[in-house]
DNA sequence: CGTACTATTTATAAAAT
DNA sequence: TATTTTATAAATAGTAC
């Protein structure tokens, strides 16, 4: 689509599927995102990479769009939507849908996705809190990679007989996704990959 | 995008909405299709407008992908999908109950509370996930700095001689510090603003 | 509403870093 | 490899059928 326009087949070389894959990626998400908050609708993206990794996004939950998908191709009633009458009728379900409601906004504005009308406190607000969850995101990453490191040495210390080592490959893990769902995300068994590959690995 | 950039938010026209909805419908569909194509990926998107008509598209097939992500995501969280029993039961009130469940876990994952028990795939993700919300929302944050400093001149330079300024002009500040460092958090360089295009400013 | 037609904004293939 | 830059191809907002 550039440079030179590209024809839609599997691209060969590896090196550049990989960093097409990548961009495309992002910029699939990214339109996946605008698409859902611009119209209203309710989305559920999923996408394995050819290595095994898995992205995702939905705009709601993931459960909930699969969900609702699955109704919809079995042809039964919409049970995703609860019309007002229904809220209106079971006092439990009302609640447990304002509640979900409630959620539904509230995580989309952390994801942000519905800034609009939203005050410059309220916006600062956010941004603490996402600050403050990065913070011990990152804090919870940097401790499993010491007890990792730990580990292998410890375990390197001790039987040494085989000359094996490292990989030493970490770079800047750069993979742009967008998970949510019920705080899904891969846990990945996926094959070696050469992207942000895992520290984690299970040598021994 | 076009004759005239557009914000993101939930377009307020009934009709520009349908409008967007059905082109950027479209774009979204063969965006994955290429993506699919071009890097051999497998990929499931479920779209549902505002007026609930559903839209799908899987490279494989739609019950495959969901199963293989629900694999993914199952050593993950339990309270995943709904159970075969809420759903043929069709409760409306057990189904909302769940999906409240659902996403006060993401909630408190993406402020960084119930990190426990996750892998390092899913910690990168979450990480992902919470600069991409900081980033759109310092974008916002920005804007409206600016579109207020905006309005501000144009007051000044208005009614110039009713000396009346107005409120504060406070100018936009930016001070990310998130690390996407693999291993031990590193430094944190900052450069200007983090997501993507921002550039502009239009405002006349 | 779904298309068609631009004027512009985005996305992105290539290449550089 | 991931990101950035550059030069173009695509997507698409606004508008008219």
């Amino acid at each position: 689509m550039v440079r030179q326009r590209i024809e839609i087949k599997k691209i060969d070389n590896v090196t550049a599927r990989q960093v097409t894959f990548s961009k495309r990626r992002r910029g699939l998400f990214k339109k996946a995102r605008e698409l859902s908050t611009l119209c209203d609708a309710e989305i559920a993206l999923i996408v394995f990479s050819s290595t095994g990794r898995l992205f995702d996004y939905s705009s709601s939950s993931m459960g909930q769009v699969i969900e609702r998908h699955n109704n919809q191709a079995a042809n039964l009633v919409q049970l995703n939507q609860p019309s007002l009458e229904l809220q209106l009728d079971n006092s439990t379900s009302a609640i447990a849908s304002k509640e979900v409601e409630v959620r539904t906004l509230e995580l989309r504005r952390l994801r942000g996705e519905e800034l609009h009308g939203l005050g410059l406190e309220e916006l600062k607000k956010l941004e603490k809190t996402l600050e403050g969850g990065i913070s011990r995101v990152l804090k919870t990453k940097t401790e499993m990679f010491e007890k990792e490191i730990a580990a292998l040495k410890r375990k390197m210390q001790m039987g040494s007989d085989i000359g094996q080592t490292h990989e030493r490959g970490q770079s800047s893990d750069q993979s742009i996704t967008t998970t949510t769902n019920n705080g899904s995300s891969a846990a990945a068994p996926p094959p070696q990959d050469y992207d942000s590959s895992d520290t984690s690995l299970k040598l021994g």
